[in-house]
Order: structure tokens, then C-alpha cells, then sequence
DNA sequence: CCACCAACATACCAACCAGTCTGCATGATC
DNA sequence: GATCATGCAGACTGGTTGGTATGTTGGTGG
């Protein structure tokens, strides 16, 4: 007498527009990249995050990689381009020692940034040695962080408010370092003092390179 | 008619030395974990790179996270005192600036540190947000760490060796967020390049803490 | 020489994991 | 209005995970 019901519970009518079903996939898989980091992030907690079933998931990604790839090119490198190379463009008119100082500045502290840190170290150094399409993808934002801001160092050089006896990579990569460092610091003490005290220090010395002669610090 | 065989294969004369074979765990296990991360450490893994098996394990160990924790305390946080706090103390006869140039100047380049990083950067980043109990323990090793530089940085106020102007505490936390933050950019670099420039950037900025009037660089 | 305990060895387990497979609804096309 | 590809839903699988239960030694005190 057992007839066989058709148990399938129909969760919400569907969507039909895989580019939001994409989307939504990419911001909960990153969600739970940058707290678990991205070996120990399950998909099916992923999946519990959102209304999305696997069916979905291995339809828009071929594995957990691609996934990853994903939340590197398309979340990861578009944050570093938010916050600093495009404030970096858009203030090239201004001495770039001040550009940099706002940027720095501007980094959020609040609680969520500092417990979880900075995703992109986070992944670089989770993934970095073990992977190497990881870590090809996370150099390549690196790169370009570095050398956006080596670019407005050396128009600074050229326009006489940085210093001309620096070597704007090396300059830069100092800044980065600095920045990445802290990050580190403020995530294991989870505590925002240790942070601004980063950001004060970082200012400080970003003020070094101005130029002699050029405007002091208003 | 099925008599039980009793398949125990010993593999080796029990080496009855317990301490021994806790040691040769700790050490096993703080390998998967610098290069695999704690959470995807497998304990099977472990196992495997030994010739101890999982009963010597959990008799010695209550568990992964004890396991955990005894890295931290006994490898992790025996390395940084081998390399930074015990040579600090040992040059207190010394300007603590040479002192400090000469540790950052002795922190390995070899392929094996610059393909892993640091062992405490890597855990603080993985589980400082996770896990309480290892943030704890990690923050004890990052306090020590900047305590011993700002002791030394002190002194060489006192002395005369070291700018007055600078605050101990946060100018040792710069040391200590440059020192990370550059090992991450190596690290994932994997270019000893990288390692090399910021080793010059960070001597740099500490010859820059000399008192005016004190010995320039020899 | 026997009891006993520290120091293991090994089989086993439930939970979880990334990934697969089959099926089905829906809008577009002819 | 039949056909078909797109865009999923969800049960299932083989392998791995940390952890446990139970047994087995070698040394040692009595």
C-alpha cells in the first residue's frame, strides 16, 4: 500500500537568475572562507548560509577551487582596489604622502574587520605554500597593491613633496609590510587599541617621506 | 572452525621512554601543522610521519587541541626566545639597536623558512579568531616578544643609544609588525628577494632610532 | 614469581567531507 | 504545443576525520 510519495518540498519559488544565484553563492563561500579560513570552510555550510542547494553550487562552480579562485579575483582583489588603488587615482592631484595617510586611515576597526583580520593575508598565508594556483592569483593582487602605490610615490619624487633618495618599490612594499603586519598584531589581540596604535605609528612614518622643504603635517 | 588469529604485528621493540615519545610526537605534529595549518593537520598524518601510533598519541595527549596547545607553548614559544629574547639578554652590554640589527640580520632565508613563514604568524592567523583558548596563548608569546624589544629599547634610552622621543611599547610593536608583516609578503612571494629588501627596509628604520649624537653605523 | 600499572597497539565508530547523479521545472524556440 | 537547453533540487557515495574501547606488553615492587 506504500505508494511512493513524491517528497520533494519545493523551498521557494525559483529564482531563474543565476547571476544573483551566483553572487549570493560567492559573498556566503567568502563569509565562510575568511572565518574558517578556506580548507577547514565546509560547502555545506556554505550552503546552510543561503537558500542555495549543491545542485546550484556545482552548476556555477566545477569544485571547492574554482570557488576559491572565485572569491580571490572577483571579492579579494576588488576590496584592494576599493580601498586603496582607486582613493589612489582619484586623489592624483593631492601629495600622495596625504592620499596614503587617509587611505590608512581610512581602514575600518571595527570589530568585525578586527576579528577576522585581512582576507587577503588570511588566505595568502593559509594557501600560499600549498597551492600554487592559490597563490599566483593572491601575488598578482599584492602586485598591484604594491604598485599603485609605488606609482603615486614616484609622481610624488617627480613633483617634489616625497623624498628622491627612496626606491618607491621598496618604499612601498615597506608600507604594505607595515600594514599586513599590524593587521596580524590587531587580529591576535582583538583589540582596536593595538590597532590604532598601528595606524598612528604608520602615519608617522609615512610623514618621514615627505620631501625636506615640502608642507609639513597640517 | 574459525580460530581468532591475534593479527598484532608489533612493529618495533616498545621503546619504553615516554618522554622521548611525546617529544617525537610534538615535533611530528608541529611540522604537519606549520605547513598544513592546525585545523587541516590530520592526526593520521601525524601518525604516519612517526612510528608511533594513535593510543601513544591520546595516551600522552587529551586531545587535538592539547596537542595544540603544547606546540605553542613548547615549540612556538621556544623559538621565539631562541631567537629574539635570549640574544637580547645576552647583549646587554651592547647598543640594544646593533643588538636588535643583528637578530633581524639572523632570521633565516633558507627555502624551508621562506616557503612556510612563521610558525606564529601562521597559527595566530588561523585561530586567533577561532578558538580562544590558542589566542591566548598565542598573545602571550607576541607579548613577551614585544616586551623583551621594548626592555631593550629602555635601556638604550637610559644609555643614551636610543632617540627619547619614542615610546618603548609601540616602537617594539613596529619591530614586531614589520618583522610579520614581511615575512607574509615572502612567504607568499616564495622570493627571497622579497625577504632580503625587507630585511634592508627594517634595518634601515632601526638605525633611524639611533639617539642623535650616538655612534653612526659601523 | 606474581600482581600491577604505565605505556602503549589496534580495531572500530559516528560524523563529516567534497563531489556525483538523476530528476525535474521553466522559459525559449520552432 | 512539442522540444529542448538552462538552471537548478536533493538523495547518495566513497573516503577521511577526530576520538574511543579494549587489549597487550614490559618493567617493577612485594
Amino acid at each position: 500500500m506504500l505508494v511512493a510519495r513524491k517528497n520533494l518540498k519545493r523551498r521557494a519559488p525559483r529564482l531563474r537568475d543565476p547571476e544573483r544565484t551566483r553572487q549570493r553563492l560567492l559573498q556566503a563561500a567568502f563569509r565562510e572562507v575568511y572565518r574558517y579560513g578556506f580548507q577547514s570552510a565546509g560547502i555545506d555550510t556554505i550552503l546552510a548560509a543561503t537558500d542555495v542547494t549543491k545542485g546550484a553550487l556545482y552548476y556555477h562552480f566545477e569544485s571547492k577551487d574554482a570557488l576559491g579562485y572565485a572569491i580571490i579575483e572577483e571579492i579579494v582583489a576588488e576590496m584592494t582596489r576599493d580601498r586603496w588603488l582607486r582613493p589612489l587615482q582619484r586623489s592624483k592631484d593631492k601629495d600622495p604622502i596625504d592620499a596614503l595617510i587617509g587611505i590608512v586611515r581610512a581602514i575600518p576597526a571595527g570589530p568585525r574587520n578586527l576579528k577576522g583580520g585581512c582576507p587577503l593575508v588570511n588566505l595568502a598565508q593559509e594557501m600560499s605554500q600549498l597551492h600554487e594556483q592559490f597563490r599566483k592569483r593572491l601575488e598578482r593582487i599584492f602586485h598591484a597593491w604594491q604598485e599603485g602605490i609605488a606609482m603615486a610615490l614616484r609622481r610624488g619624487q617627480h613633483e617634489g613633496t616625497v623624498r628622491r633618495d627612496l626606491v618607491a618599490e621598496e618604499t612601498a612594499s615597506f608600507l604594505v609590510a607595515m600594514v599586513e603586519g599590524y593587521e596580524v598584531l590587531a587580529k591576535n589581540a582583538q583589540d582596536a587599541k593595538v590597532w590604532n596604535m598601528g595606524i598612528g605609528n604608520i602615519v608617522g612614518w609615512l610623514s618621514s617621506l615627505r620631501a625636506p622643504g615640502s608642507r609639513k603635517r597640517g
